[in-house]
DNA sequence: TTTTTATTACGAAAATTGTCGTATATATTT
DNA sequence: AAATATATACGACAATTTTCGTAATAAAAA
């Protein structure tokens, strides 16, 4: 099985989320959330969830007569690398040029932009 | 057709790059500079193309005995579109938050750093 | 006007992802 | 033990994207 550790789908990704909130979970708590938002059969989930595993995403582990599934990789370096790929892939290779898009789009919100400012200045102290 | 112009996939994204770059172009140009890092076939590039202009994506005008084509969005607007997919899927919507991300990674460079904080001060001028 | 060359159109197959129905297995209840 | 309920395994289909071979068209050369 190739390595795609790092590169979820969309529809893992949203699989990914709900683990990294709260870990391990069984496949019926994880599709129980995931009803909430979308229309999706319990196989459905179950049979992505079994695909992340044999990727190297997900690990499990039994728990009574289900098994209790966890995330196999960081929240961070998925982040990392999905932040990596679009910048590689629509901005050129450049961060400040998407960090520039992004903070120059009205729908970033004032509360957003402190925010943001407040990162630079710590990274700037601890220079 | 469905309305899909603002989310090219990876190979229409390569495409829409080179044209962003120098537009309009034949399909033997775009397919010449994709070739440089890319093994492809003439036909594969010309169908893609043909598959984004029928999206809308593209549009193309007769030039001699061949067509010259051209992107039918922005960049910015392609940008932003890409950024607030990752955003909602794998930031929680939270924008600073990938930002944060961003600025953490050493595989920012010092240059891109001062480039980022620039673009914050300008903005702050700006308000 | 044939022949050659260059460009486009089209169809179809491969790859990936997302979908779920059905079967199997295991435990729980009656 | 038989019936019921719960969880997993598996296969198959649908949708999308990527791939390219081949045919058709049009232009240029011989």
């Amino acid at each position: 099985m190739k390595n795609k550790k790092n590169t979820p789908t969309t529809a893992e990704l949203e699989i990914l989320n709900v683990l990294w909130e709260d870990e391990p979970r069984s496949v019926k708590e994880i599709h129980k959330e995931l009803s909430k938002v979308k229309n999706v059969g319990y196989t459905t989930t179950l049979k992505i969830m079994q695909n992340m595993t044999a990727k190297g995403m997900l690990d499990r582990k039994p728990e009574g007569k289900c098994h209790l599934y966890f995330t196999n990789i960081p929240k961070t370096d998925t982040q990392q690398n999905l932040i990596n790929r679009l910048v590689d892939s629509a901005f050129g290779g450049s961060a400040s040029s998407l960090v520039m898009q992004l903070l120059g789009n009205k729908k970033t919100s004032e509360k957003e932009l402190n925010e943001i400012k407040r990162i630079i200045e710590e990274i700037e102290k601890n220079q």
